[in-house]
RNA sequence: GCCGUUGUAGCUCAGGGGUAGAGCACUUCCUUGGUAAGGAAGAGGUCACGAGUUCAAUUCUCGUCAACGGCUCCA
């Protein structure tokens, strides 16, 4: 007998080479009919493998991350069966669960997928689950599955198992399809009760751009029928409000071939809502003790050279511009920092002036490769709501607290509720690639967790994901839809003070080197501006939206008094106007209520 | 940048080797109205751009550009 521990911290006993499926049957029938997997100790098993030792487990059902997976990885053999049914000789990638549903990557040699076949491969899909295939878990030598694969001739699978360790290689077989997989699977098809193919795109062989592009098939599954056609309805909804399609509708922004991909053009309307969003942060900065700098569009590359950022992204860049006489190269500003560097040299500093916090709303252009440009969210020119702050290590944690507050205030002005923070500190294992010194970091990590944990912020921890030159907290938000975003930064520096040489003059009498703070409660203006309008499905709040109120004459015999109205609204710094149109009551309130003017 | 798809009126889209269509928007006229589309007429397109095939190309082929879906990348 073993002894397997349940989630309650109860503890039951049970003969050796028990399943998780097992354990499920001996508490009820209804659980056992959703018990897509199981998790023993820390690994994620199938329901029906035997555990032979004592045990803590958990059973996972489609309310559990992992037991989504599960399905969704099953689904995705499944798919790779129907897949090789229909199209014979197709070689296999990988096909694993991702954060909603699957994919798979298939060499089709020289045939397409395209949407339309799409119908074909969902029907033979669900031919496969009505056949009710187990999915069979198999132990393999190395050799064993390197044979199977050279006979099949997947250079795919070979390639991966050339990787593996002998002993740790198994198949799964669903089927006809033998796949190489760790896994864990479902018991067997029938569990998976609706199946969609959402995608086909290209994707590089193991996502080097160099070797061969293979066709990625995206998917998802559902244990019932009407949890796809809720899925389905809310893509729908995530499509209108596409901010790219908002945008376009409610005249706030567009792109033009003439000027250039990925250069947004602020329309009247879009121009008016970013300036009311500057405004509002620019009044709270003011109040935060910033002070607003102003700086050029370009700047010698000298400077980018100083701040190691030539070196490091320079053949990235817009190509330098050259000037007809003196031999002078400039660089389109691709961030605000190294001009920020500049301003605090000019005048002394004491640690009497410090902290010293200089904001701009920099306009920066970065090369994007064409392929990556998207929307407002990737862009080539685009404006950072940046500031740095220059301090001291002792008021690095401060500092950290007073762009929190600001932040939260964002949030809370435009309704992002539901938010998350990671803090990005060092590889603890790989101390040697992060510039600064050691007592340093870890005073301005501790700061950054203890200014969160002061703030009640609920944080994540990623450890090696911090950039060379310092920690960062950053947050994310969810939106309406639940899709997830990153928007602020806050971003501790320790090599530009460096490479700039700036100094203060200490207590001591001494000179010392200050801390570097970025930070951008919303990253740019474009990219916050696409994530509200897709946050708020275009209905801003009141405060920001264009047009607040529009005035409705029933005839134009009311011209004139709706005239009067406008004044008295105007004179209340409201925003409105009237729609004098030769139409009907009914028509004008159709159209304003289209325009989404609240 | 790479692979794939797409490009027809301001917008959304249909069509198709013989130089173009719908709905909405727009203009004018009629209607002067009461809570989500009143009626009529009109204007508007080098069918992305450039080559090629053809008697003839918006349609077929190739190239360029751009958009879209991914991949890779993101100071």
């Amino acid at each position: 007998m073993i002894k397997i521990t349940l989630p309650d911290a109860s503890v039951r006993e049970y003969p050796k080479g028990v399943t998780g499926m097992d354990i499920a049957r001996s508490i009820s029938e209804g659980l056992a009919r959703n018990v897509l997997a199981v998790k023993v100790n820390s690994e994620v098993w199938d329901a029906g493998r035997p555990i032979n030792n004592d045990a803590t487990i958990k059973l996972l059902t489609w309310n559990d991350d992992a037991g989504k997976a599960t399905m969704w990885h099953s689904t995705a053999h499944l798919m790779a069966a129907a897949v090789e049914q229909l199209y014979a000789g197709a070689k296999f990638g990988i096909g694993p669960d991702i954060e909603s549903g699957f994919y798979y990557d298939i060499d089709l040699g020289d045939r397409t997928i395209t949407t339309d076949d799409f119908a074909q491969i969902e029907d033979k899909m669900m031919e496969l689950i009505k056949e009710k295939h187990e999915f069979e878990r198999r132990d393999i030598s190395k050799s064993d599955a390197l044979a199977y694969f050279t006979k099949k001739g997947d250079e795919y699978k070979i390639e991966l198992i050339e990787e593996l360790a002998d002993g740790e290689i198994t198949l799964y077989q669903t089927g006809e399809f033998i796949d190489l997989c760790r896994g864990p699977h479902l018991p067997d098809s029938s569990y998976i009760k609706a199946v969609k193919i959402l995608s086909v795109a290209g994707a590089y062989w193991r996502g080097d751009e160099k070797r061969k592009q293979l066709t990625r098939l995206y998917g998802i599954s559902f244990p019932k029928r009407k949890e796809l056609d809720e899925y389905l309805v809310m893509m729908e909804e995530a499509r209108k409000r596409d901010h790219r399609k908002l945008g376009k509708e409610m005249e706030l922004f567009a792109f033009s071939q003439q000027v250039g991909m990925g250069l947004p053009l602020w329309l009247p309307k879009g121009a008016q809502l970013r300036e009311r969003l500057e405004a509002f942060l620019k009044k709270v900065q003011e109040e935060a003790g910033y002070e607003p700098v102003i700086t050029p569009h370009i700047g010698n590359v000298n400077l980018y050279k100083t701040s190691g950022h030539y070196d490091k992204y320079g053949k990235d860049s817009f190509r330098p511009i050259e000037t007809p006489q003196e031999g002078e190269a400039f660089m389109l500003k691709p961030m605000n920092c190294p001009h920020h560097c500049e301003i605090y040299k000019v005048i002394p500093k004491s640690y009497k002036d410090l902290p010293v916090r200089f904001a701009e709303f920099g306009t920066v252009y970065r090369y994007e490769q064409s392929g990556e440009l998207h929307g407002l969210t990737r862009v080539r020119g685009f404006t950072q709501d940046d500031a740095h702050i220059f301090c001291t290590n002792d008021q690095v944690k401060d500092e950290f607290k007073g762009v929190i507050d600001i932040i939260l205030l964002i949030f809370k002005a435009l309704r992002f509720d539901d938010y998350i923070c990671q803090i990005s500190l060092r590889d603890k294992a790989d101390k040697v690639k992060y510039i600064g010194n050691d007592a340093n970091w870890e005073k301005a990590e501790q700061a950054i967790i203890e200014a969160a944990a002061e703030k009640g912020l609920k944080t994540t921890i990623e450890y090696g994901e911090a950039a060379f030159y310092g920690p960062k907290l950053d947050f994310m938000v969810r939106d309406a839809l639940g899709r997830k975003w990153q928007l602020g930064t806050i971003q501790v520096d320790y090599n530009l003070p460096e490479r700039f040489d700036l100094e203060y003059t200490g207590s001591d009498n001494q000179p010392h080197r200050p801390v570097m703070i970025h930070r951008a409660p919303f990253g740019s203006m474009e990219r916050f501006v696409a994530v509200l309008l897709e946050h708020c499905g275009g209905n801003f709040p009141l405060w920001l939206t264009p047009e607040q109120v529009i005035i409705l004459p029933i005839s134009e015999k009311y011209n004139i008094y709706a005239e009067k109205v406008l004044k008295l609204l105007k004179n209340s710094d409201l925003r409105a106007k009237i729609d004098c149109r030769n139409e009907k009551a009914g028509k004008k309130i159709r159209d304003a209520e289209i325009n989404k003017i609240p």
